[in-house]
DNA sequence: TTTTGATACATTGCTTTACAAAGTAGTGGG
DNA sequence: CCCACTACTTTGTAAAGCAATGTATCAAAA
């Protein structure tokens, strides 16, 4: 479970963000969590909690404080029709760059 | 043959010019058109040019002028021992960036 | 009881990267 | 002679990931 380059996540990890509360509400300090797990590396709280407020403030994703009795609030998101639309239109353009590389790494070993 | 955005480029486009430049030296100009064919879409002068620079400068690709009889003078590039040190090490990444994403994707459709 | 560590979130500023815009210059066709 | 295509450079901008710092809650250890 390597580090992935920051340069490499701009674009891509806003949207593996939307499409892993898409799977289920969840706040942030989890979501860093499920990052990790899901195989993206460590994703810092710098990193998180920013992005969270901005996909909120552009109507990607709501939010509601919860209290939690084993610590501090939480704030729990869940995935808007906009942010549903966003991941739509995002699919399809991953899907041409990793095809693109796909076929460059070919020539490379070949 | 869509666009890319330019975020999801990102750390991405650096390598894959070096990946091309390895199939044969090539110079900016050709190589525009051959991240094109290569399906990354048209990238812009103001993309290219100062890349290729910066790899210059950073010691992954070499250059020398040669003239053209039908047109301006170009700036062949050939990778070095470097660039593909640097390919290598990306190579990896990447993949498990790809890996990530379509551990996720697949949990969106099923 | 104090302190440490894990949990939980927000804010400020830095760095890197793709890109737009503008400029320079060579060649050839209408 | 002008225009389009070729070919490269330079300057400045916007966006994104992230480090650093601060705040605050709760539980376990000292």
């Amino acid at each position: 479970m390597t580090k992935i380059s920051s340069q490499l996540l701009k674009g891509t990890l806003e949207n593996a963000i939307l499409m892993i509360i898409a799977q289920g509400e969840t706040y942030g300090y989890a979501l860093m969590q499920q990052l990790a797990t899901a195989g993206f590396g460590p994703i810092p709280e710098g990193t998180v909690y920013p992005l969270l407020l901005k996909l909120q403030r552009n109507g990607l994703i709501t939010a509601q404080r919860h209290a939690s009795t084993t610590g501090p609030d939480r704030k729990y998101y869940q995935v808007t029709a906009t942010g549903r639309a966003q991941v739509t239109a995002f699919l399809p353009e991953w899907e041409q760059l990793v095809a693109a590389m796909a076929a460059l790494i070919q020539t490379q070993q070949g």
